[in-house]
DNA sequence: ATGTCGGAATTATTCCGA
């Protein structure tokens, strides 16, 4: 089974390159971030015709999660309890024995924005609520943009960035309190030493520059790391494809036996 | 030039968020 996570930054301006996407790597079960559009406008019928079922928590012009999957799954929860006016971030299936949550943390913007101490009681608020719902010992996976790089090795210039956003102190405890409960970084733990991003920025020629961070994962409990088999970021597809326009978030990728 | 996207508000241009 291969499961994904990608922020396609907009579904209605990126369907073409998701259809694409998905007829090469014939993911299972994919967590979909800043769709952009609310639920009545979800193209079910493209994904439908594509061999995918989809559920959606959307929500107007900004973010929005979904979770495609060639399986039907279970909704457990739309929307992560307290934060439902930070916007629609987070959505938890179940798909067989695994749940399955896909999140669009809070960007925070910068350390100095209001947005910024909301962005640390969003996750205050998620590992909550994923301790509270989720057992350690049973699969599961916790998947998005997290908007965080976790260490200097997920950013291409931390001296440069070191506490600013996404690179500060407070951020990597909150990413810490996920992993402390027993979520492990899939691509980090198959590849410890590789430095290897999943955004770059539109701007200035940020992917030619090597110039990305490594904010999208896939966390997974230990009893669904131990079905892995590998883990890749699909950088070939923040590439343009057939002259459509790429997001400014590769997928990233895992196999499970 | 930080100097690009996606989306909305409002009509081809400007603002916002990332």
């Amino acid at each position: 089974m291969r499961i994904a996570t990608w922020n396609i930054n907009g579904l209605n301006a990126r369907l073409a390159f998701v259809e694409h996407w998905l007829a090469a790597r014939q993911p299972d079960l994919v967590g979909l971030q800043e769709i952009k559009m609310v639920d009545e406008k979800f193209p079910h019928l493209a994904f439908e015709a594509a061999g995918y079922k989809a559920v959606v928590h959307g929500q107007k012009s900004w973010n929005g999660v979904a979770v495609v999957s060639r399986h039907e799954v279970e909704v457990v929860r739309r929307g992560l309890p307290g934060q439902e006016d930070f916007g629609a971030r987070f959505l938890h299936v179940r798909a067989g024995d695994l749940d399955f949550i896909t999140v669009y943390c809070p960007n925070g913007k910068t350390v100095t924005h209001d947005d910024y101490p909301r962005k640390l009681a969003w996750y205050d608020a998620l590992a909550e609520h994923t301790a509270s719902v989720l057992d350690p010992t049973r699969p599961a996976i916790l998947c998005g943009d997290f908007n965080i790089c976790p260490t200097p090795l997920d950013t291409w210039d931390e001296s440069a960035h070191s506490g600013q956003i996404f690179h500060t102190d407070d951020e990597r405890t909150r990413l810490a309190r996920l992993t402390d409960w027993g979520f492990t970084d899939v691509f980090r733990a198959l590849h410890p030493d590789e430095q290897a991003f999943s955004w770059w920025d539109y701007r200035g020629g940020a992917f030619h520059k090597k110039q990305g961070l490594r904010i999208d994962f896939l966390l997974a409990t230990a009893t669904a790391l131990d079905r892995v088999t590998s883990a890749e970021i699909d950088r070939d597809y923040r590439k343009k494809k057939d002259g459509l326009a790429a997001s400014d978030h590769a997928p990233v990728m895992a196999d499970l036996r």
